[in-house]
DNA sequence: AGCATTGTTTCACA
DNA sequence: TTGTGAAACAATGC
């Protein structure tokens, strides 16, 4: 589920309720998903310490600690983590993206019916920060490609696709052999998009995703930009990448909502790849 | 049973 | 050396 609208609606969900408590507890005894760290390792380096600022490049985000003075705590969704906040604070209790949660139903075992199909059952807690006054946030995720780590490497992202001013992104993005949408799915050139923002992106603005991204024109290039920045806008808005207008027809036998042409597919860049053959050009 | 999955890393190859 | 694409990773869901 993750790209960059939901991991920014984490960022925000920890921004808005996880800074400012002192860390109580870790629990990172998952060594897949705390990788490469042992049991114990991200525990020794925070607990005693404060949350005091989220932030986030792309599809990765990282927590400071103690105004900079502790430890970054690295956090990735993978493909399907998400970020839960509960507290006693009933109120308070809900996850990244326009699927609140209350802490009740948190509580699984103790609200009796657990749901396995819950992104909130309790065995899917791989990572969890506990605070002194009983809050916690927790890193649920079924799949187990999140990431939590400590000083994260960010060194090999291209700048965040929702920051990037449109002459870099036009240099970055309009160079290479790649298909266009491989190259801005490409974490090093721009950060941020995924399938499914990249197949609704290239849907609203008429291009084809296996355009050799070298050849789009100037005004291609601009016109990709806008396109990009209100996409990704209008899916945090609306609580994620899965809100785009071209997103459900993204299947056999659907019709492209503008012209009736029955989207094509195909595998672009490693990934399924839906598009109109009829309009993007 | 078999295939697909909203992400990333590694490896083979041109 | 650089760029590109397939496979592997883990664990479901259909």
């Amino acid at each position: 589920m993750p790209e960059l609208p939901e991991v920014e609606a984490a960022r925000a969900l920890i921004e808005a309720h996880a800074l400012g408590r002192p860390i109580a507890a870790v629990d990172d005894r998952d060594t897949y998903v705390c990788r490469p760290h042992g049991v114990g390792e991200l525990s020794d380096a925070l607990v005693g310490r404060t949350l005091t600022r989220a932030r986030r490049i792309g599809k990765s985000m990282w927590v400071e600690t103690d105004e900079g003075e502790g430890p970054s705590l690295g956090l990735h969704l993978g493909m399907a983590g998400r970020m839960v906040f509960i507290s006693e604070d009933v109120s308070a209790g809900t996850s990244y993206a326009g699927d609140p949660m209350s802490a009740t139903e948190l509580a699984g075992e103790a609200g009796g019916h657990p749901d396995p199909r819950s992104s909130g059952n309790p065995a899917w807690a791989r990572f969890t920060v506990e605070f002194e006054d009983g809050a916690a946030l927790i890193l649920f995720d079924k799949r187990r490609l999140g990431r939590a780590v400590l000083n994260p490497d960010l060194s090999g992202l291209g700048p965040d696709a929702l920051e990037v001013p449109r002459a870099v992104f036009a240099e970055r993005v309009g160079a290479g052999t790649a298909p266009l949408k491989a190259r801005i799915m490409d974490q090093s050139v721009i950060a941020g998009v995924g399938n499914l923002l990249a197949d609704e992106t290239l849907w609203q603005a008429g291009l084809s995703p296996l355009r050799p991204a070298g050849e789009l024109t100037d005004e291609e290039r601009a016109h990709l930009w806008r396109t990009l920045r209100r996409c990704t806008r209008a899916a945090i808005k609306h609580g994620g990448v899965h809100t785009g207008r071209f997103i459900p027809y993204r299947r056999r036998g659907a019709a492209c909502p503008r012209c009736g042409t029955e989207p094509v597919r195909a595998t672009v860049g490693g990934r399924t790849t839906w598009w109109c053959p009829e309009e993007q050009t």
